[in-house]
DNA sequence: CCACTGGCCGTTTTCGGACCCGGTCCCCGG
DNA sequence: CCGGGGACCGGGTCCGAAAACGGCCAGTGG
C-alpha cells in the first residue's frame, strides 16, 4: 500500500529521514508499521521500524482512517502539522509564564517545580532540553531586561529599579550589568 | 556525633556494609547523612555518601528522633527486621496467587499485567527478578503438577485430564509431558 | 477399534533488547 | 544555603525473533 506525498517527500526520502529522526521532517508525514498497526512521527525515539514494514502517511489523519492506532511514545496525533510538543512544551511554557511574572524573584526553583506538580531536577532538564538553559538562567535574563528597559524609559533611581525588576540587591543588579554589558547600570543613563 | 552499637557492630563494620550495600546487614542499622538530614538502609540503591558525612543508627526511631528523615528511595521507616521490598514483591506474589488458581489457562500475561495494574513488559521483569522464571513457565509448571496428580489418582481418560488441568489441547498437553518427563502421558498409568 | 501419539503448519503470544521519562538521592561550587 | 549535574532505579513504550499455540491427521498398539 504506497501513498503518494506532497511534493517532494517520496518514499526513500520519508525512509531516510525516519531513519535518521530527523526534526526537519516532524509533522510532514507520519510512518505506519504494518506489523504493530501503529503509527509515529519521523522523531519518534523507539527503535526504528524495519523499512519493508513501514507504510507513509501525509498525515495522522490519513493514518487514523487506514486502522492505525497513534505511538504512545511520540504521541503523533497532537502534531497535526507543527511541533507541537504539548505535553512537556506546556510545563516549559507555564515555567516561562511565572519566570516572566516574576516568580523566581520571591521564590526558589524547588517552589516553581511544586506549582507545576514536577520535581526540581527534572523541571532543571525540560528546560536544557527545550529552552536551552537553566531556570535561573531565564529569570536572570528577565530581570536584566526588565532593568534595562526602566533605564531607558523612566527616571527612576537605580536603586528603585533593582528591586522594581526583581533583583534582590543593589549588589547583584550592578554585578549583573557588568556581567551582561561590561558597565555599570549609571553609564546607560549618562549618554542617554 | 557517634553512638554506641549493639555488640559487634563498630563504626568501621558499619561504614564497610553501607559502602557494599550488603544484604545481610539489613535492619542492623541505619545510616543518617548529615547534608540532606536524611537516613537510609545499608541496602539503599543511591550513590553512598562519603564516609565523612555519615552517622550510624541502631534503629530507624534512634535517626528519627535526632532528625533526619527516611528516605524516599529504601523506606527504612517499614523496614524493622526484614527487607519487606513490599512494594514490588507483593505484586509478584498476587501474580504466583492468581497463576495458582489457573488465570494463564484462561488469559494472555497481557491480561494478567492488566489486572495487577502493570505492564507486561514490566511483569516480566518483576518474574525474572523475583521469581527466577517467566509468568507463562509458572503457568506451565503448575499445569503438568496438575495433570500428573489426576493421572495418579483419578482414572478420567487423559484427553479429559489435560483441559481439567488447564491445557488449551490434547497436542499441547502431550508436548509438555514429553519435554518434562522424557515419555508420553499414558506411560504413568501402565505401571500405576 | 479407538484412545493415544506426534509431525506439520499458519497464527498468536511471549521474550528480551533498546530507549526514554521522571523521581530520589548525593556532591560540588558559587 | 541553593542550584546544577551525575548516578541509579522503577516503570513505560516500542520492535523483531523465537517460542508456544491449537487444529489437522496419519500412525499405532493394547
Amino acid at each position: 500500500m504506497l501513498h503518494v506525498m506532497p511534493p517532494p517527500l517520496d518514499q526513500a526520502t520519508c525512509d531516510r529521514a525516519r531513519l535518521a529522526r530527523d526534526r526537519a521532517f516532524d509533522g510532514l508525514f507520519f510512518t505506519g508499521v504494518r506489523t504493530t498497526r501503529i503509527y509515529c512521527r519521523p522523531v519518534c525515539p523507539v527503535r526504528p521500524a524495519r523499512s519493508e514494514n513501514v507504510v507513509f502517511f501525509p498525515s495522522a489523519a490519513a493514518a487514523e482512517r487506514a486502522g492505525f492506532r497513534p505511538c504512545l511514545r511520540c504521541r503523533p496525533e497532537t502534531a497535526p502539522g507543527s511541533p507541537a510538543w504539548n505535553g512537556t512544551r506546556s510545563t516549559v511554557g507555564r515555567a516561562m509564564r511565572l519566570i516572566e511574572d516574576g516568580f523566581l524573584d520571591r521564590a526558589s526553583v524547588s517552589d516553581l517545580a511544586d506549582k507545576l506538580g514536577i520535581g526540581p531536577r527534572h523541571l532543571l532538564r525540560l528546560f536544557l532540553r527545550h529552552a536551552g538553559a537553566t531556570p535561573s538562567e531565564v529569570a536572570a535574563t528577565r530581570r536584566i531586561q526588565a532593568a534595562k528597559r526602566l533605564i531607558d524609559r523612566t527616571k527612576q533611581p537605580l536603586s528603585e529599579i533593582a528591586f522594581a525588576a526583581g533583583f534582590g540587591s543593589v549588589r547583584r543588579f550592578n554585578d549583573a550589568f557588568r556581567a551582561t554589558y561590561g558597565r555599570p547600570p549609571s553609564s546607560f543613563r549618562k549618554r542617554g
